[in-house]
DNA sequence: CGCCAGGTTGATTTCGCTCAAGCAATGTGG
DNA sequence: CCACATTGCTTGAGCGAAATCAACCTGGCG
């Protein structure tokens, strides 16, 4: 019986819509099943962990539904999300190209589907495909300029800028807008991890988000955010709060 | 005369001692002619501009001599030091591989001298050897992870760690040690950009060095600095300050 | 000489961290 | 089903760190 859902999922793979989007387009048909007949699909439920640091890597992962963390740790016990993963992302290229060890671990926030693609299959494919090479190398330096302008927000910007930011890019993701242009959408992180996101304490982070409620700006409950006036939000990051 | 200089630093790619330690060292003898032939090399000025935000990417660049500071500047006119670039090192593979304008400037810090290699012979190159697409992306898998350090460090470090980071790691490239184990060395950036790398303003920079010495741990003079006390700051950096 | 950029220092205020208490939602074992 | 712990979040009070504004110093440089 999980026989028969690979093999229904390995004919998918050809199909899959994601792959359109992502840097398995550049495959052919050959290579596309190679792909399929390879690749294990698991269903993850929320908070389960898809891999921890400091573990080898043994292959890639590639979101098929749902969301996943990514989070790096330090000696002090601190954790803190790098980033957000979303159907069509591949994850964990990094230490296959490197073959190294996780340096971070991976979290299913919600119920999730992952397609694990072997190492030995992926090399097989770099090898077969070099435009397949071209593609990582791609994504690899799309992360490096996000990395780069997280590192520049967080040198420049007050913390209520950084948050502002960060809920302005979740609800690119997340959010859905209301016929008033006003936009709601549900928290994928705690307030914990948002508050560790943008280098703060939660407390402080409650505290900004009270001051956000105060200037009539958003409302928060629970997980759910409204976004009463997302175009003000905008200006907010655009106009310098400090001018020099 | 310039096209006799040229020849004779031609000669000097397959001769290079630096090639030998970054992603050059992969390609075959033909190809480091090839290499050798189309590359221009140049001295720069201190201070002098290697590239700038914004404009289109022609091409890599090449540290042979001197340090090259990379920064980034943002709508507020804020620039950070991104990182310092020193002999061995590639610049500017990001805008080409992606084919993108410049997101950074560079900059001579001193006198330097810099290879120019134009985008159709990297291409050329990257066809005929795909080791050396690896080895880019090796080059950039590992930047990610520093900026990613980097962004750990911002998020939970105080402003002295920060800064005590920031000094070891530029003591390994340009310091010395002298015999009763203290270290020296000239700082390669104003304190102005010292203060921005780690996210602060430059007075508090200078409290914060004022602190370092009253606390005969180092001492500052100029661009000068003498770590009289390098084993105590390694532990401060390993040591948590704030333990939860 | 005056000017300027880079750096230091001081006074003041703002901001964020810490510690601590309290609260709601959830889960667990009896 | 209730007593109780746990987890995530909010709120308050006090304090320390850092931003801000401003004065001043220093060494180059026209």
């Amino acid at each position: 019986m999980a026989e028969q859902r690979k093999g229904t999922l390995g004919a998918s793979c050809l199909s899959c819509p994601l792959r359109q989007r992502n840097e398995w387009s550049v495959l052919n048909e050959a290579e596309t099943r190679l792909l399929a007949r390879s690749r294990k699909s698991r269903d993850y439920r929320a908070g389960e962990s898809v891999f921890t640091m400091g573990e080898p890597s043994h292959g890639l992962y590639c979101v098929v539904s749902g969301t996943v963390a990514i989070r790096k740790s330090d000696a002090e016990g601190n954790v803190i999300p790098i980033r957000l993963a979303y159907p069509g992302d591949t994850l964990g290229y990094r230490g296959l190209l490197l073959d190294a060890k996780r340096r971070y671990s991976a979290e299913a926030l919600g119920p999730s589907r992952i397609c694990f693609i072997d190492k030995p299959v992926v090399k097989t494919l770099l090898d077969r495909n070099p435009a397949l090479g071209q593609q990582f190398l791609h994504r690899i330096a799309n992360d490096l300029d996000a990395a780069h302008d997280h590192l520049m927000r967080n040198a420049t910007l007050s913390n209520r800028s950084k948050f502002v930011h960060l809920l302005l890019a979740l609800m690119n993701r997340h959010g859905c807008t209301a016929t008033d242009g006003s936009r709601f959408m549900e928290l994928p992180l705690s307030r914990r991890d948002l508050a560790s996101m943008i280098g703060t304490r939660h407390e402080t982070l409650s505290r900004i988000i009270g001051r956000l409620e105060e200037d009539g700006l958003a409302r928060f409950s629970g997980r759910t955010v409204h976004l009463t006036q997302p175009h003000s939000l905008v200006q907010e990051i655009q106009r310098p709060s400090r001018l020099d």
